[in-house]
DNA sequence: GACATATAGTTGAGCGCTCAAACATCGCGC
DNA sequence: GCGCGATGTTTGAGCGCTCAACTATATGTC
């Protein structure tokens, strides 16, 4: 019986996962980027000296490392992004953030932030850090 | 400032869905079915008459029409349902749970709730309940 | 009854991602 | 110093989905 809850908070979790994907991905297409785009430029800008191996990056927003690449490309041609070799290590590349990449992000962060307070809006204040305790809680695991 | 904790918050929620995706959508497939089909078999099940329209169970799943349409093709192949004309009105066609159709949803909604349960599982019981609350509120909006 | 408009579903093109295989480089044991 | 397993990235094939355009049917208007 308590499995029954689960499995609906599990659904409910994926039906939210959609209206995120609406919502924030639409509010960031007026910048030029995608959700996974926003999530690598959020990583690198917070990274010390605003680059990363690209490896690393997969783990930290959740890809493979081949869709890491494969959304690398698109955003080093319009220049988000600059590639760096590693002189210790060439099997290593590095991805850096450039000017024009941390100023879009910046652009961006806003659009972000704002679609996600209004859709956390219903919620008040002390519910969504409530809420933000248990998922810390989840993905701790 | 408060917008700081909701974008992590909505971040989150993204890693979050990457972690359900890889293990719910895994544990559904030894079934041979994937997180979508299962959404599908889920609203079937508990539709009146095990029957529903496309359009609507697009939109219950979080699908667009033709989303459901590509879905659908393979599982009619290998029969999990069933198409059936509405008499009264020759452009709406039904989805029906088949008798199979039934049967492996019962057997991959074991699993499905194994997967939930152990996601949740450092949560305790009221937590999880709380969680649930607080999904419904911004579910609801 | 013929025509415009609305509604339901499918189809073509294409995006974003995954998996497995290939490729390149590194560092260790001998 | 050479061979070999381990590590980091890219590439080919393909899946799952979306958007826009299309087909087919229904309904209201005159």
């Amino acid at each position: 019986m308590t499995k029954e809850i689960e499995s609906g908070l599990v659904i409910n979790l994926i039906n939210l996962q959609n209206k995120i994907q609406k919502r924030v991905g639409g509010a960031l297409s007026v910048h030029g980027i995608g959700l996974s785009d926003y999530l690598v430029l959020n990583q690198l800008y917070s990274a010390p000296s605003e680059k990363m191996r690209r490896s690393d990056l997969a783990e930290r927003v959740g890809l493979s490392p081949s869709g890491v690449t494969r959304l690398l490309n698109p955003m080093q041609k319009i220049g988000l992004v600059e590639k760096e070799a590693n002189p210790r290590d060439a099997r290593i590349s590095l991805v850096a953030l450039s000017i024009t990449g941390k100023k879009v992000y910046e652009e961006a962060r806003v659009s972000f932030e704002h679609a996600s307070a209004t859709l956390l809006d219903p919620l008040g204040a002390e519910k969504r850090s409530t809420l933000s305790e248990l998922l810390k809680v989840v993905l701790k695991v």
